[in-house]
DNA sequence: TGATCAGTTATACTCCATGTATAACGGCTT
DNA sequence: AAGCCGTTATACATGGAGTATAACTGATCA
């Protein structure tokens, strides 16, 4: 009995540096490599520990991958998101919401890629990777709360925060963007795509094209 | 030498019987079973045949796959293509191509979805795939073109057909979909979408919606 | 200082899947 | 009757995930 928790001291230190160089060797194979070699003994040599070493300390190769996710989450381009919820106008805040969502994806690509293809396969991690989108969903949700009232969406509310969300998925940027560019090349145009759905009209230059017909109808 | 073809006659019909089989066995294995258990081993052993003949027949798990996706695509939704394609409204044409791919997307989404996790770990796969969907691009391409004029996309002419191809892509409709719904019913939503994208008014019931200001002051 | 504990390592498995090689088999074909 | 060709049986190689176990090692604590 009596367990001695080992919480504090150099100890946990160095385990603790044993686990980010573990992740870090995670998030360097697939930056670089891109393609296959992704496999738990090639993350253990390249952090220069043993296979074992990654199985004690996250279980699984979905339990790795679920803490390298919380990981670029916390140190990506997140930073940034009081910042961009706090201004007063909503629609300028969900503009921000999708080029803060650009450079991560942009960031992670190689890695997102892969989660998605492992979630394929893994029903454990796909299941873990649904809930932690479900903070995204939120954060979309709060600023279409925002929004409401304000503009007159093209789609019906039921649906809105739905679409929405899958509009401003991982998928859509990395399908958009395509082989030569990179999610973030491909932010105005998810924005449109946005203001499209939202019946939003475009603030800056309101395209004169032809002015259409009299707007001043005020019915 | 003088190689005889055996390319008529009862053998070549008993070939080709068993390549059916195989494939038939295939997609049973994937439509049923779903999840894992996709192997040429539990294919091979389901169509009654050796492993051997599938390699023999296939080459790899991934010319499997490729036949795979020809035979769906000659045998579903798609016969309706010419029906729909011409129609004299382009947009009416444009909808119902939509419509056409969320049946193939409903009928075959098990398959679609396994083939889209192979592709991201085959890159032999995930290039055979995206040459096949140059097809629909192509299609999309001469909608869009038949377009072109009567109406003032929100996209850049640029990424339009891009766009709408994305847009159009299996990703979205089952993305939409989630797990409660099929593609098929969220077919409307897309329509909404793409009428979104294209800048193109709703011909139906010009939503009278609550008729939220001035209802007549009937009251 | 010395015992102890926890995490690491070495080693050896199991299981499963893809893919390759080879020789025997058997039936349609000429 | 002879031959061809796809199928089958069998064996093997490769590689990854995951489990089991005992030895090791260094920080911790009494």
């Amino acid at each position: 009995m009596t367990p001695r928790p080992y919480t504090h001291g150099e100890r946990q230190r160095t385990v603790d540096a044993g686990r980010d160089r573990i992740l870090q060797a995670a998030l360097e194979l697939l930056q670089i490599d891109n393609i296959a070699a992704f496999s738990l003994d090639a993350v253990a040599r390249r952090a220069g520990m043993t296979r074992m070493t990654v199985y004690n300390q996250f279980g699984s190769k979905a339990g790795l991958l679920e803490e390298l996710f919380d990981l670029i989450v916390e140190r990506g381009a997140f930073r940034d998101m009081p910042t961009v919820f706090t201004q007063s106008d909503a629609m300028a805040a969900l503009e921000g919401f999708v080029a803060i969502l650009g450079r991560f994806y942009t960031e992670n690509r190689p890695v997102l890629t892969r989660m998605r293809t492992v979630a394929g396969t893994d029903p454990d991690f796909d299941e873990a990777m649904r809930q932690r989108h479900e903070r995204r969903r939120h954060a979309i949700g709060a600023l279409l709360e925002r929004l409401r009232k304000q503009h007159k969406p093209v789609i019906a509310a039921a649906e809105l925060l739905n679409t929405v969300d899958v509009l401003l998925g991982f998928n859509t940027f990395d399908a958009l963007a395509g082989p030569a560019r990179t999610p973030s090349d491909v932010v105005p145009l998810v924005q449109q795509m946005l203001r499209g759905v939202l019946g939003v009209e475009d603030k800056r230059k309101r395209s004169p094209r032809k002015t259409g017909r009299k707007p001043r109808r005020t019915r």
